[in-house]
DNA sequence: TTTGTATTTGCGCAAGTATGCAAATATAAT
DNA sequence: ATTATATTTGCATACTTGCGCAAATACAAA
């Protein structure tokens, strides 16, 4: 490992415009409720299309087409046992990834509840 | 902190669709080369609109949008002086997350790579 | 083979988004 | 006040994307 690294992370190295199209392509996967409510359900294990239509109220049609959109960009594998296919997770960087998000979002709205609090004292 | 988070990241509990739409809502800003482009020309410091437009061959008009749906989310601030506006990153989580996908684009193409190799052997 | 169940896919539509161009706005300099 | 510079915004357009619906596909059971 450069030590480059610790100073400057490699994602901010200036890199070729098709490796930032990848990255951007990564990232579209995940900016949809719907597949990110995909990958939360895939957290314990494995499950059917079926199952996952129950779990997320959207039509099975629509399910699977989330879920090749995910399995197009290595975040979930495909395996059928007879007519049904199971999905789970195959990138568990996932994880982290909305982690890392939620902890942000969490910050910042913490951030507007006192500053909302501060300016209730005010007005009372 | 709750023993919960260890084994199951909180980002995975399950959690109301509004907080899903706003992490969908984050990774959509994060979609789009030109902003990943202009979060990677920010992280030496502070930049004017016109010395992104210079780096990054896009229009002015076009590098003032992608900065201000950087801005919405916070993830960029502006600061003006005079007539020329200074944007500079506000939310550093953005970093560890872009060098977290790349690690696994660069896994994904190690792994391609060593694919073929192996394919080749059997060619030879 | 026929029927039933699970999943995927083609098609048309509605909504969202990026972009170019020109106009609007804001501020500094003459 | 006028002019020049920096940035933003409105508008029209082309493109992408998610969805519903119906049809196609795949496999198992009768």
């Amino acid at each position: 490992m450069k030590a480059e690294t610790v100073l400057k992370p490699q994602a901010m190295a200036s890199m070729p415009d098709e490796t930032v199209a990848d990255v951007a392509a990564y990232f579209r996967v995940l900016a949809e409720p719907s597949r990110l409510k995909l990958l939360q359900a895939l957290y314990d294990g494995r499950r059917s299309v079926g199952d996952l239509t129950e779990l997320l109220d959207c039509s099975m049609a629509n399910v699977s087409r989330h879920l090749s959109a995910l399995a197009r960009q290595g975040m979930v594998e495909r395996v059928t046992e007879g007519t049904t296919a199971y999905y789970s997770i195959a990138d568990p960087t996932i994880y982290p990834l909305c982690d890392l998000v939620c902890k942000g979002l969490l910050e910042r709205m913490e951030a507007q509840n006192t500053q909302r609090k501060a300016l209730k004292k005010h007005l009372v």
